[in-house]
DNA sequence: ATAGCAACTTGACTCAAGTCAAAGTAATGA
DNA sequence: TCATTACTTTGACTTGAGTCAAGTTGCTAT
């Protein structure tokens, strides 16, 4: 990215240093949601917020002792998770207001590991801490058993993607859903830079990056991206909805 | 199975008519895990328990308003979403002891249908009550908390291989899961029914009806498995996990 | 019993995505 | 600046699993 010294604002990376939860911008999509002034202070007070980290640097390992789990206020990073052959699965691309980490609850051990794909920032919200005050706050309890919900039903879309979809499908979920996760936070919906390498891409799709860029070479052709290296800007947004969700191609369950 | 007239006991199906979380044979599995004496009774009061529910008969339907999870007390159930498309995709199957129905937190709907495979039991939990009461028992929290997780890492796992492993590999592992399941429930990890049919194990894993009777006929023909429809004997079960877990075949994460 | 239907198996053929190999392009650092 | 290394693209070829098409077996109900 650019090297240049930064004189004023920069909106992305830098926080006052006396954010909190009550002024965080991204506190309608966080934890904080449906939470109000009093219960957002409380919440507040439990939240601990990090420095930047840096690109590659690990938030946590697979086996790590499970304390806490983390808010990403800006960056992106992904979860990992490795198999006993040695090879890693993506789990995950997390980015800002979304929360990681829920996998280590089960056996108080992290159960994937979290790596920045770009500098960062999270807030790590000690576990024990959030169970006694969710305890308190019925609203914050729901909210969270809601957070986890959603963990797993799009664990469970995944599932769907890589058990019945093409490549090309695939490919055009995965461009959909960050594009609309970058709406949700403002941002454009049709022009975006691609934190994660084609790699990491193929992994948790399932394919070859080899795949991966034919695939994206195959939806330039056809003038629904226009991609130059990280940089993806969607020219068709209805024919790449159209690619995500396409016909039967397998048997039904009975 | 067999269809003589039932004398005696029959400890799979029926239940003296005063069942309660503190007798039942599953409360080392199910939610009671961890909470003892008082606490376990207030579980209980708040737990429904059904008649049973007939083979094919549904729990609850994607897109029905969510109010309770369910914990299968007998049988077996299938869960599945329904895909824009109108394609199934088998997100899980659930037996005694296990929980379902924890993907409708998240949106108060529920996010996948349950169908039983056979002819079952299960106990059900209105949500708000079991929120209010794990608000009260700090362990009931952390369980409930924990099952979520493990739900979640359970999804992650099957994510893995469906990303990375081969037909073969997929059909060794799933046996060998029901396999262990069946192991925690104190019943033979070698000789077992398969609940569900050919149709349901292929769109779980992600391949058709063919390849699954293809793979197991390859594997019976190795002598790992025997097969008679759905009674499955496991004659070489260190083979059988040597097979589902093999070597690599796609790139790493970076 | 046995007719009818659903579930499962087997074989021949096809094709989407993987593998292998070779360039071409960024990014990083001495 | 250029060298080194990492990432990405493109092409030619291979292959595992899907598709299509018969059969076979097993259940259910008359």
């Amino acid at each position: 990215m650019d090297t240049k010294i930064h004189l004023a604002t920069d909106t992305t990376c830098h926080h006052d240093f006396k954010t909190n939860c009550s002024n965080c911008r991204l506190n309608t999509l966080c934890l904080p949601l449906a939470l109000e002034g009093k219960d957002i202070d409380a919440l507040d007070a439990i939240v601990q917020r990090s420095k930047p980290i840096q690109k590659n640097a690990y938030l946590f390992h697979e086996g790590d002792a499970f304390n806490s789990i983390y808010a990403v206020r800006s960056g992106s990073i992904k979860a990992f998770a490795t198999t006993d052959d040695g090879r890693e699965q993506v789990t995950g691309f997390y980015f800002p207001g979304e929360l990681l980490g829920m996998d280590g609850i089960s056996r108080n051990v992290h159960a994937s590991t979290a790596k920045a794909l770009e500098t960062s920032a999270v807030c790590e919200i000690p576990f024990d801490s959030l169970g006694e005050l969710s305890a308190k706050i019925p609203n914050l309890q729901r909210h969270f058993f809601q957070l986890m919900s959603r963990e797993i039903t799009e664990d469970q879309q995944l599932i769907t993607l890589l058990s019945k979809n093409s490549a090309d499908e695939r490919i055009a979920a995965l461009l959909l859903s960050i594009s609309s996760r970058n709406a949700r936070r403002q941002l454009s919906a049709n022009r975006f830079r691609l934190p994660m390498s084609r790699v990491d891409i193929g992994n948790y799709l399932g394919l070859t990056i080899e795949t991966v860029s034919r695939v994206i070479g195959r939806l330039q052709k056809k003038s629904i991206l226009q991609v130059d290296n990280k940089e993806v800007s969607i020219l068709d947004f209805d024919a790449l909805t159209e690619i995500a969700h396409t016909k039967v191609h397998h048997q039904e369950a009975s």
